[in-house]
DNA sequence: GTTGAAACCGGTTGTCT
DNA sequence: AGACAACCGGTTTCAAC
């Protein structure tokens, strides 16, 4: 169950590089390449590695803009954070979406082509939640680091 | 350069699992493995698939704790931004570094392992930046979503 | 765009130490 | 647990249509 150091170079390697081969990862941490493939099936077993994505370029695509949103809802009703939640998870344009401690109860990171874009979503998309009380927004205007991995 | 309907679903694909096989992939947009093989080859070389990585399950390796972190320059100095950025980027705490409009600065999103990590990472790597003027955290209590794909 | 063939390479498995 | 070898299935390139 735990990770030793073998493992925790693996690791580094995959999520800065899905596509190694076992016999590059196997020559890196020094072994053999028996040993690498049952490490990392075991990884994948355990669910330590969760999936194998290709990472595109969002500005290549026309999705220029990136925003942060930051929302609170209307406590009165019990259900509200439920039904926000499922909403919220049918929408594409939102990668990801977390409850915070704060001055705001949800924090978003949503990515679109450009603000006329950005206006749409927000006022039929996200304004039209019931249980949305107050909205604010951040956009980003220089992404210093934007990385995956999780240094080990 | 423009991408049509097939190089979209050929990106939405690998977005989901970057290990699905030329055939396989080409049984789903009803084409041959040949301009499939193609396909992929060109989205790689124009840049719109920037690299293929495992992405692990952060928690399955003891980083529980997420926090975004706002921080606000003290922008008498000209150089605070560069110095801050460079400084940033060394960090393997933070995961993602935003220069955004609003009442503050950066926006920051930490991985670290419990509390007591983020405070020595607070305290020994953040405030220790003579550039930093103002700083507040907002801690995750739920991930509603996370997804690194950008739906097309 | 499609098909088919060939060469090559990596994953996977079994067996050995 | 790690090393070695054989097999299988994938990628990649090519030719022809």
């Amino acid at each position: 169950m735990e990770l030793d150091t073998i493992d925790r170079q693996l690791l580094n390697l995959l999520q800065e590089n899905a596509l190694l081969t076992v016999r590059e990862l196997a020559e890196r941490v020094h072994l053999s390449i028996t040993p690498v493939h049952d490490r990392i099936k075991k990884l994948e077993n355990q669910g330590i590695i969760e999936k194998y994505v290709a990472l595109i370029n969002r500005k290549r695509i026309g999705r220029g803009m990136m925003v942060y949103c930051f929302i609170t809802l209307d406590k009165q009703r019990q259900e509200s954070f439920q039904e926000f939640n499922e909403a919220i998870r049918q929408l594409p344009e939102v990668l990801e979406c977390s409850v915070v401690s704060g001055n705001f109860d949800y924090l978003l990171k949503v990515i679109v082509s450009d603000m006329e874009a950005y206006n749409t979503f927000y006022q039929s998309k996200l304004s039209v939640l019931h249980s949305v009380s107050h909205m604010s927004s951040s956009f980003v205007m220089e992404e210093v680091k934007s990385t995956t991995q999780i240094g080990l």
